[in-house]
DNA sequence: TCAAATAATTGACCGTGGTCATTATTTGAT
DNA sequence: ATCAAATAATGACCACGGTCAATTATTTGA
């Protein structure tokens, strides 16, 4: 049991891969379409599913693979000094979650690592970036009488509704940034 | 322009109600087919699709009609003098809304209103429970530094994010109560 | 070198949500 | 009572995700 897997199914995997991603390139991800997939991979249906789980275990690789590299871009960037900043810094991953309804669904329904035992790429993402948020933390001016890990798991509560409450009509006159900065004000800043 | 609705109409609408709500206290939400709600009903498939724009809008009105009642209970409850008091008393809301990951994930999806401009039932629920909550905020001990409107929306936040985690394999051995708690108790309380 | 074992691929088929042109019923005006 | 317009119901049909027994390709070992 040493090389199990043959370089034929990784290039099977790879044509998938490329074919999926030139859809959503070209018409978002709501618009991928498995059959389509298969088709221009000139792959068989069957192949799809012998890859992949089901639908959501592609969207969640490509997905995730997004949400990676806004990640490492996010990783490079110094510690925010005020929740402004921080707000700022968050910015793009916000704005790629919100790209489409279908993305931030999906992003929500496995944010919480998939039904099973499993975690999968967002589920890593969004550790990635619990983690992430988290050594952002040691900042003068941020509330110290609650665990760092309750604090982070805290903004991502509030990015999900801030996010959530986005895609409300009824709400979509207060931007993004000023409504998850009323929340994460009175959440992290230490009072008087 | 005065009785356009005809009889017959609410009527096959009743039908339709109580074939899905016979399947659903059968087999839970998850197991709903529309297909069989037809056929218990007796009538055909296009009439579903002509008084419920979606099958989410037939578990839309069912779950709703479910939260309604939750509700009706809960404003008649009184005012919490705790944070743990508090959880208490949304407790059945929430363990209906982790009945099944069905469930969540639909509440979750139609929470922040529809896609639409249109509010749906769930999102009335939303609304009702942010009012129900925000009543119970004048009591001693709570901060005032914040907007009501505001702590109402966190703790939505707050059980969201508890309610997801639980879902969550490696999380599940933390209670949904002292869960919630430790998020509650840094968000609403005054401190020194 | 080749046969057995293992792995990958195939595509016909299915389940289920949703559509729409056609048909049936109700209503209101005469 | 009659009939035309408005409203409701029908069911064949489609889209699309997903399955699986059969087939083909690859690896292994003697």
């Amino acid at each position: 049991m040493e090389k199990q897997i043959q370089k034929r199914t990784l290039a099977t995997r790879a044509k998938l891969v490329a074919a999926a991603e030139a859809i959503v390139s070209e018409g978002g991800f709501d618009a991928l379409r498995v059959e389509e997939v298969v088709s221009r991979a000139g792959v068989a249906k069957g192949t799809f599913f012998a890859h992949f789980r089901d639908k959501d275990a592609l969207m969640e690789r490509l997905i995730g693979a997004r949400l990676d590299c806004i990640l490492d871009a996010l990783s490079e960037v110094p510690a925010p000094v005020t929740v402004g900043t921080m707000v700022d810094e968050m910015l793009p991953m916000l704005h790629f979650m919100v790209s489409e309804r279908y993305v931030f669904d999906l992003i929500l329904r496995y944010s919480g690592a998939a039904l099973t035992d499993d975690i999968g790429p967002i589920g890593m993402c969004i550790a990635r970036h619990e983690t992430v948020v988290m050594g952002w933390l040691n900042a003068e001016g941020v509330r110290r009488d609650v665990p760092l890990k309750i604090l982070a798991e805290g903004i991502q509560a509030f990015v999900f509704q801030t996010l959530g409450l986005h895609f409300c009509a009824l709400h979509t006159d207060v931007p993004i940034q000023s409504r998850l900065r009323s929340y994460l004000e009175p959440w992290l800043l230490a009072r008087s």
